[in-house]
DNA sequence: CTAACATACAACCAAATGGTTGTAGATGCT
DNA sequence: AGCATCTACAACCATTTGGTTGTATGTTAG
Protein backbone atom coordinates (compact mmCIF):
# COMPACT_ATOMS: atom_id res chain seq x y z
CA UNK A 1 0.00 0.00 0.00
CA UNK A 2 1.94 2.83 -1.02
CA UNK A 3 1.35 5.45 1.20
CA UNK A 4 4.73 8.21 1.05
CA UNK A 5 4.47 8.84 -2.56
CA UNK A 6 4.89 13.05 -2.73
CA UNK A 7 1.52 14.44 -3.00
CA UNK A 8 1.94 17.96 -5.33
CA UNK A 9 0.87 21.50 -4.01
CA UNK A 10 -2.02 20.97 -6.06
CA UNK A 11 -2.65 17.82 -5.10
CA UNK A 12 -2.68 18.65 -1.20
CA UNK A 13 -4.60 21.62 -1.85
CA UNK A 14 -7.77 20.02 -3.47
CA UNK A 15 -7.19 17.19 -0.35
CA UNK A 16 -7.59 19.99 2.57
CA UNK A 17 -9.98 22.00 0.10
CA UNK A 18 -12.28 18.65 -0.09
CA UNK A 19 -11.79 18.22 3.73
CA UNK A 20 -13.38 22.20 4.36
CA UNK A 21 -16.80 21.50 4.15
CA UNK A 22 -19.29 19.80 6.62
CA UNK A 23 -21.23 18.40 4.18
CA UNK A 24 -18.11 16.75 2.77
CA UNK A 25 -16.51 15.75 5.24
CA UNK A 26 -20.20 14.00 6.31
CA UNK A 27 -20.23 12.15 3.33
CA UNK A 28 -16.76 10.85 3.80
CA UNK A 29 -17.77 9.26 6.57
CA UNK A 30 -21.01 7.91 5.78
CA UNK A 31 -18.80 6.32 2.89
CA UNK A 32 -16.11 5.17 5.00
CA UNK A 33 -18.51 3.29 7.20
CA UNK A 34 -20.10 1.75 4.26
CA UNK A 35 -20.10 2.25 0.56
CA UNK A 36 -23.48 3.53 -1.16
CA UNK A 37 -25.06 5.51 -3.94
CA UNK A 38 -24.82 9.10 -4.64
CA UNK A 39 -28.84 8.92 -4.30
CA UNK A 40 -28.76 7.26 -1.18
CA UNK A 41 -26.35 9.93 0.04
CA UNK A 42 -28.28 12.77 -0.91
CA UNK A 43 -31.19 11.93 1.37
CA UNK A 44 -29.40 13.05 4.37
CA UNK A 45 -28.92 16.93 3.45
CA UNK A 46 -30.68 19.61 2.64
CA UNK A 47 -29.68 20.43 -0.94
CA UNK A 48 -30.57 19.20 -4.74
CA UNK A 49 -29.37 15.87 -5.69
CA UNK A 50 -26.86 17.82 -8.22
CA UNK A 51 -25.44 19.51 -5.19
CA UNK A 52 -24.52 16.20 -3.76
CA UNK A 53 -23.36 15.51 -6.85
CA UNK A 54 -20.59 18.17 -7.00
CA UNK A 55 -19.77 17.60 -3.50
CA UNK A 56 -18.82 13.73 -4.68
CA UNK A 57 -17.26 15.18 -7.62
CA UNK A 58 -15.03 17.32 -5.28
CA UNK A 59 -13.92 14.58 -2.93
CA UNK A 60 -13.27 12.33 -6.07
CA UNK A 61 -10.72 14.80 -7.69
CA UNK A 62 -9.00 14.70 -4.23
CA UNK A 63 -9.16 11.11 -3.78
CA UNK A 64 -10.96 10.91 -1.03
CA UNK A 65 -13.50 8.39 -2.41
CA UNK A 66 -13.94 6.69 -5.88
CA UNK A 67 -16.83 5.65 -7.58
CA UNK A 68 -17.90 2.39 -8.86
CA UNK A 69 -21.37 1.76 -11.61
CA UNK A 70 -23.54 -0.28 -10.07
CA UNK A 71 -26.29 -1.20 -12.90
CA UNK A 72 -27.88 2.47 -12.37
CA UNK A 73 -26.02 3.62 -9.40
CA UNK A 74 -23.13 5.10 -8.96
CA UNK A 75 -21.53 3.54 -5.38
CA UNK A 76 -19.31 5.51 -3.64
CA UNK A 77 -16.39 4.17 -1.33
CA UNK A 78 -13.96 6.17 0.94
CA UNK A 79 -10.03 5.77 -0.22
CA UNK A 80 -8.18 5.10 2.95
CA UNK A 81 -5.06 5.74 1.05
CA UNK A 82 -5.41 9.62 0.94
CA UNK A 83 -7.02 9.54 3.82
CA UNK A 84 -3.58 8.39 5.10
CA UNK A 85 -1.63 10.73 3.29
CA UNK A 86 -3.46 13.55 4.60
CA UNK A 87 -2.95 12.70 8.14
CA UNK A 88 0.69 11.93 7.13
CA UNK A 89 1.06 15.44 6.08
CA UNK A 90 -0.19 16.96 9.11
CA UNK A 91 2.01 14.89 11.36
CA UNK A 92 4.98 15.91 9.45
CA UNK A 93 4.20 19.19 10.63
CA UNK A 94 3.60 18.32 14.13
CA UNK A 95 7.42 16.19 14.09
CA UNK A 96 8.59 19.44 13.24
CA UNK A 97 7.19 21.59 15.97
CA UNK A 98 8.61 18.56 18.42
CA UNK A 99 12.36 18.92 16.61
CA UNK A 100 12.17 22.89 17.28
CA UNK A 101 11.06 22.34 20.91
CA UNK A 102 13.70 19.70 21.22
CA UNK A 103 16.33 21.83 19.53
CA UNK A 104 14.91 24.59 22.29
CA UNK A 105 15.68 22.31 25.07
CA UNK A 106 19.06 21.49 23.90
CA UNK A 107 19.97 24.90 24.20
CA UNK A 108 18.39 25.75 27.34
CA UNK A 109 20.74 22.80 28.72
CA UNK A 110 23.74 23.87 27.75
CA UNK A 111 23.04 27.20 29.03
CA UNK A 112 21.89 25.70 32.52
CA UNK A 113 25.25 24.53 32.18
CA UNK A 114 27.31 27.43 31.61
CA UNK A 115 25.08 29.47 33.84
CA UNK A 116 24.82 27.04 36.65
CA UNK B 1 -2.80 21.04 26.92
CA UNK B 2 -6.16 20.84 26.34
CA UNK B 3 -6.38 18.94 22.50
CA UNK B 4 -9.57 16.94 22.32
CA UNK B 5 -12.35 20.14 22.97
CA UNK B 6 -14.75 19.49 20.60
CA UNK B 7 -14.05 21.54 17.44
CA UNK B 8 -17.25 22.95 15.48
CA UNK B 9 -17.89 22.44 12.18
CA UNK B 10 -17.24 26.03 11.73
CA UNK B 11 -13.68 25.62 13.23
CA UNK B 12 -12.58 22.49 11.39
CA UNK B 13 -13.85 24.32 8.02
CA UNK B 14 -11.51 27.35 8.88
CA UNK B 15 -8.89 24.53 9.80
CA UNK B 16 -8.99 22.86 6.70
CA UNK B 17 -9.58 25.99 4.25
CA UNK B 18 -6.52 27.53 5.58
CA UNK B 19 -4.79 24.71 4.83
CA UNK B 20 -5.97 24.49 1.47
CA UNK B 21 -3.06 26.76 0.07
CA UNK B 22 0.37 26.53 -0.66
CA UNK B 23 1.90 29.74 0.87
CA UNK B 24 -0.08 29.61 3.92
CA UNK B 25 1.06 25.97 4.60
CA UNK B 26 4.59 27.34 3.48
CA UNK B 27 3.70 30.17 6.12
CA UNK B 28 3.02 27.32 8.66
CA UNK B 29 6.28 25.56 7.81
CA UNK B 30 8.41 28.24 8.55
CA UNK B 31 6.77 30.02 11.64
CA UNK B 32 6.89 26.62 13.16
CA UNK B 33 10.74 26.64 13.05
CA UNK B 34 10.92 30.03 13.97
CA UNK B 35 8.71 32.76 14.51
CA UNK B 36 9.37 36.03 12.54
CA UNK B 37 7.73 39.26 11.46
CA UNK B 38 5.10 39.50 8.92
CA UNK B 39 7.33 41.89 6.36
CA UNK B 40 10.05 39.09 6.73
CA UNK B 41 7.84 36.23 5.88
CA UNK B 42 6.72 38.43 3.04
CA UNK B 43 10.19 38.43 1.66
CA UNK B 44 10.08 34.95 0.34
CA UNK B 45 6.80 35.14 -1.92
CA UNK B 46 6.16 36.57 -5.37
CA UNK B 47 2.72 38.71 -3.99
CA UNK B 48 2.50 42.01 -2.28
CA UNK B 49 2.59 42.41 1.55
CA UNK B 50 -1.16 42.95 1.62
CA UNK B 51 -1.44 39.55 -0.20
CA UNK B 52 0.68 37.92 2.83
CA UNK B 53 -1.15 39.80 5.69
CA UNK B 54 -4.05 38.24 4.40
CA UNK B 55 -2.70 34.85 4.33
CA UNK B 56 -1.57 34.87 7.87
CA UNK B 57 -5.01 36.23 8.56
CA UNK B 58 -6.67 33.50 7.44
CA UNK B 59 -4.50 31.49 9.10
CA UNK B 60 -4.86 33.54 12.66
CA UNK B 61 -9.09 32.93 12.13
CA UNK B 62 -8.32 29.00 11.99
CA UNK B 63 -5.92 29.21 14.77
CA UNK B 64 -3.34 27.79 13.40
CA UNK B 65 -0.90 30.72 14.20
CA UNK B 66 -1.05 34.15 16.67
CA UNK B 67 0.72 37.40 16.43
CA UNK B 68 2.27 39.39 18.84
CA UNK B 69 3.46 42.57 18.70
CA UNK B 70 7.10 43.57 19.37
CA UNK B 71 7.98 46.95 19.16
CA UNK B 72 6.53 47.74 15.19
CA UNK B 73 6.65 44.17 14.32
CA UNK B 74 4.29 41.93 14.52
CA UNK B 75 5.48 38.84 15.31
CA UNK B 76 3.57 35.59 14.10
CA UNK B 77 4.15 32.47 15.73
CA UNK B 78 2.30 28.50 15.37
CA UNK B 79 -0.50 27.32 17.41
CA UNK B 80 0.90 23.49 17.33
CA UNK B 81 -2.51 22.79 19.47
CA UNK B 82 -4.71 23.27 16.33
CA UNK B 83 -2.09 21.46 14.48
CA UNK B 84 -2.88 18.79 16.82
CA UNK B 85 -6.65 18.80 16.18
CA UNK B 86 -6.27 18.77 13.18
CA UNK B 87 -4.60 15.67 12.76
CA UNK B 88 -6.18 14.01 15.70
CA UNK B 89 -9.47 14.69 13.60
CA UNK B 90 -7.83 12.94 10.46
CA UNK B 91 -7.03 10.33 12.78
CA UNK B 92 -10.50 9.45 14.23
CA UNK B 93 -11.60 8.88 10.05
CA UNK B 94 -8.90 6.60 9.75
CA UNK B 95 -9.85 4.87 13.03
CA UNK B 96 -13.56 4.57 11.59
CA UNK B 97 -12.11 2.64 8.35
CA UNK B 98 -10.19 0.44 10.65
CA UNK B 99 -13.25 -0.59 12.67
CA UNK B 100 -14.76 -0.89 9.39
CA UNK B 101 -11.74 -3.26 7.94
CA UNK B 102 -12.35 -5.29 11.34
CA UNK B 103 -15.80 -5.99 11.19
CA UNK B 104 -15.80 -7.40 7.84
CA UNK B 105 -12.89 -9.51 8.72
CA UNK B 106 -15.19 -10.54 11.70
CA UNK B 107 -17.97 -11.44 9.12
CA UNK B 108 -15.44 -13.10 7.00
CA UNK B 109 -14.15 -15.39 10.04
CA UNK B 110 -17.84 -16.73 10.96
CA UNK B 111 -18.68 -16.99 7.36
CA UNK B 112 -15.67 -19.33 7.25
CA UNK B 113 -16.74 -21.33 10.04
CA UNK B 114 -20.19 -21.94 8.89
CA UNK B 115 -18.63 -22.79 5.05
CA UNK B 116 -15.95 -24.37 6.08
C1' DC C 1 -42.48 -0.79 -24.70
C1' DT C 2 -43.10 2.41 -21.15
C1' DA C 3 -42.66 4.44 -16.76
C1' DA C 4 -39.81 5.33 -12.97
C1' DC C 5 -35.31 5.90 -11.28
C1' DA C 6 -30.24 7.24 -10.96
C1' DT C 7 -27.12 9.89 -12.96
C1' DA C 8 -24.82 13.50 -15.89
C1' DC C 9 -24.24 17.99 -17.15
C1' DA C 10 -25.12 22.81 -18.65
C1' DA C 11 -26.51 27.41 -17.42
C1' DC C 12 -27.15 30.51 -14.09
C1' DC C 13 -26.48 33.14 -9.57
C1' DA C 14 -24.68 35.06 -5.07
C1' DA C 15 -21.00 34.92 -2.09
C1' DA C 16 -16.28 33.87 -0.95
C1' DT C 17 -11.35 33.81 -2.31
C1' DG C 18 -6.93 35.49 -3.62
C1' DG C 19 -4.93 38.89 -5.54
C1' DT C 20 -4.06 44.09 -6.50
C1' DT C 21 -3.25 49.34 -5.33
C1' DG C 22 -3.72 53.15 -2.42
C1' DT C 23 -4.05 55.51 1.94
C1' DA C 24 -3.27 56.11 6.74
C1' DG C 25 -1.48 55.16 11.53
C1' DA C 26 2.36 53.55 14.75
C1' DT C 27 6.90 52.95 15.84
C1' DG C 28 11.96 53.53 15.59
C1' DC C 29 16.25 55.92 14.19
C1' DT C 30 19.15 59.97 13.57
C1' DA D 1 11.31 66.91 14.09
C1' DG D 2 11.48 64.19 10.13
C1' DC D 3 12.00 60.12 7.52
C1' DA D 4 11.86 55.23 6.81
C1' DT D 5 9.67 50.95 8.20
C1' DC D 6 5.92 47.86 9.55
C1' DT D 7 1.32 47.19 9.75
C1' DA D 8 -3.78 47.91 8.99
C1' DC D 9 -7.43 48.34 6.10
C1' DA D 10 -10.52 49.80 2.34
C1' DA D 11 -11.81 49.43 -2.43
C1' DC D 12 -11.61 47.04 -6.36
C1' DC D 13 -11.30 42.97 -9.63
C1' DA D 14 -11.27 38.16 -11.67
C1' DT D 15 -12.02 33.55 -10.52
C1' DT D 16 -13.80 29.87 -7.75
C1' DT D 17 -17.31 27.88 -4.90
C1' DG D 18 -21.65 26.12 -3.47
C1' DG D 19 -25.93 26.23 -4.51
C1' DT D 20 -30.07 26.22 -7.86
C1' DT D 21 -33.13 24.54 -12.00
C1' DG D 22 -33.69 22.32 -16.23
C1' DT D 23 -32.75 18.91 -19.67
C1' DA D 24 -30.82 14.70 -21.49
C1' DT D 25 -29.26 9.91 -21.09
C1' DG D 26 -28.86 5.28 -19.49
C1' DT D 27 -30.96 1.39 -16.72
C1' DT D 28 -34.30 -1.44 -14.44
C1' DA D 29 -38.99 -3.11 -13.47
C1' DG D 30 -43.59 -4.20 -15.08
Amino acid sequence: MVVDAELSDTEVDRLFQALADATRRDIVTRVIEREQSVSELAEHYAMSFAAVQKHVAVLERASLVGKVRRGREQIVHGDPITLRRATALLESYERLWHQRIASIDELLAEDESSTG
